[in-house]
DNA sequence: TTTTATCGTAAGTTATTACTAACGTAAGTT
DNA sequence: AACTTACGTTAGTAATAACTTACGATAAAA
């Protein structure tokens, strides 16, 4: 399941705040690392880890490299966020939520 | 923003697979911390660290305390990962795409 | 009251990881 | 040819965090 890398992947603020930056659209290595506190090099690791999950895909053009997003994964992600709702769900949630029902077998003796 | 809390505690197999195993519906601490190979303490850091970023609620039930899922943070997190698509992230891509045609495909996220 | 069950917290340890500095490579330029 | 630019990789370091053990607190049971 690639929604598990992508969520220990995007976990890092200065991984996500690269992924969000590719958002605006595709960009170099060192046109990404300009707006960054940490080092380009830093930015070359936290890319190949983003490669790594299938959340970005780069191309050479010249000695740049230009680094572009692939939502694959966040499909993946978002199907797995969605399987959160649900009926079964929702009537355990109101079943919490009345006091004096629950509805998970345990004895209550009042 | 609450998405970012959400993604970094989520990012944790321990801490994600208890997450997984609410979802069926609210557990005890003990309950929960009965199939792990983690100790039960380790669940209640879990837990905690999942209330504080709303990602589950607790309810005192005699010497028990039950736990169910909140999917508030969910909501955002998926709204964030909408942010994603669109039809100028779109057209950045297929411009990519069809800057220099070399057919290379990095597929093999392993 | 005494005992038992359930749970949260504190302290300490170990493994993970994000980072910098240094180096090597490839393509473009003069 | 030599020089410059852009980038990836390696080695080493420091900070984060997940875990266990031990302890204390609260509520039910005897």
């Amino acid at each position: 399941m690639a929604y598990e890398k992508a969520l220990t992947v995007l976990s890092d603020p200065t991984r996500r705040a690269v992924f969000e930056k590719l958002r605006a659209g595709p960009l170099a290595v060192s046109a990404l690392a300009k707006d960054f506190p940490v080092s380009r090099p830093a930015i070359s690791q936290h890319l190949g880890i983003l490669k790594g999950a299938g959340l970005v895909e780069d191309k050479a053009e010249g000695t740049r490299r230009i680094y572009a997003i692939r939502t694959g994964p966040l499909e993946e992600l978002r199907d797995w966020l969605d399987s959160f709702w649900g009926e079964a769900l929702d009537a355990y949630k109101t079943a919490l939520e009345n006091e004096g029902d629950d509805g998970h077998g345990q004895d209550r003796t009042g």
